[in-house]
DNA sequence: AGCATAATTAACCGTTCAGTTAAATTGGAT
DNA sequence: ATCCAATTTAACTGAACGGTTAATTATGCT
């Protein structure tokens, strides 16, 4: 009576995407991924032919949870300061509660490219958006006057960038610049002033 | 009569790196170091004992290199424009020389972070430096009054974001941001361009 | 030349892994 | 109750892998 989303099937999906999430396609074991499901191992090439139709599975999946992540941090209002201020803290939170997740697409992303414009489109098709809403919004200040002419592209980079990076990296970067503590909301907040105010005003001294 | 750098030492550890920085260590196969390295399998194992030290001769050694890229991007000037300019110059081209090391580093670096502070710590030692010789610009400009009071590690955090992640992360973001070609010089030149006038003039509307 | 040691290789070993098989169990439809 | 397909399992298989062994060649020292 197997078709879609069986209670088996969610489970061997969750304990996958766990374990691929943590040590990337080629450690994991499929043998981890059964215990951790709680089934026997057959019974995950029962449900998913081989380890490469499961990886590929999970990988698409969290491929299209990052995009609805980044865009569920854009809110609807037209003052661009306030939109700007609300995506940096979402974005922020959102993104420090995923940290694996962005870790493991950037690694496996090098490997498995061809589909993803394909899972960029869908979610794109399900929300309802035409264009990247983030630089639809950046054109829109522009045009209003709200923020100087400045490159679209580059500046959503930039913005994600500084959002993303120090948490995603943040193994590392603890090693190198004290004081990071991504999982310090006390951290997060003065991060995310200091990515605003320097966006908003630039770091020239006043006049 | 071999003690250190044999040739064939040479040669085992640059294949070693160019494999391990595409697959991973798990993704790895000794015997397809072994053939890049144009020797035996076994050979392998009598320079390095097994897997795990090769791997973690590499990995360290790429940690150092990483951090020297870093700090090669910069430069002995007391002007902060100036140096802010030929950093974001100078990190932008040589990382994306080595695209590959950081992703690679970010990927890896969730299970091997012990000795990484030795690996800074000695790196800092060989080239006489006490701390981050870009905070401490940061710090200098501050007290200058050449740039507005602000935290320096979270303005270091930032810089450094937004020079590495969009060329570690191309690959993907290539998919969903238009016009990103980090292969391409016009293209890191704009980059280049649009990171200095964010940081140094803000967003905000001259007036 | 002769000897000790370093370097190199082919063949092999034990283990682990993804994937298979065939049998057992369950549960709904008739 | 019986049948049939869906589900679940233990046991197995063959290949690939990291690592070892033992024998061979090269190198330098006296």
């Amino acid at each position: 009576m197997q078709q879609q989303n069986t209670e088996t099937e969610i489970k061997i999906i969750a304990a996958a995407t766990e374990i691929f999430l943590q040590k990337g396609k080629d450690g994991a074991r499929m043998q981890e991924i059964a215990n951790k499901a709680g089934i026997n191992k057959a019974l995950l090439h029962y449900y998913f032919r081989s380890k490469d139709k499961l990886f590929e599975k999970v990988f698409y999946k969290e491929v299209r949870t990052m995009l609805n992540i980044t865009l569920d941090s854009v809110t609807e209002t037209d003052n661009f300061e306030e939109f700007l201020q609300l995506f940096i803290s979402n974005y922020i939170d959102n993104v420090a509660l995923r940290k694996k997740l962005f870790r493991f697409i950037l690694w496996e992303s090098e490997n498995f490219m061809e589909n993803v414009t394909d899972q960029f489109s869908q979610v794109f098709k399900n929300r309802g958006f035409q264009q990247n809403p983030i630089i639809l919004k950046v054109k829109n200040a522009i045009a209003d006057g709200q923020i100087r002419k400045l490159d679209p592209n580059n500046f959503a980079l930039s913005l994600i960038s500084m959002c993303l990076f120090p948490i995603v990296a943040s193994p590392f970067l603890e090693k190198i610049v004290t004081g990071i503590d991504v999982d310090n909301p006390k951290f997060l907040d003065k991060r995310k002033l200091e990515i605003f105010n320097l966006i908003w005003d630039g770091i020239k001294p006043k006049n």
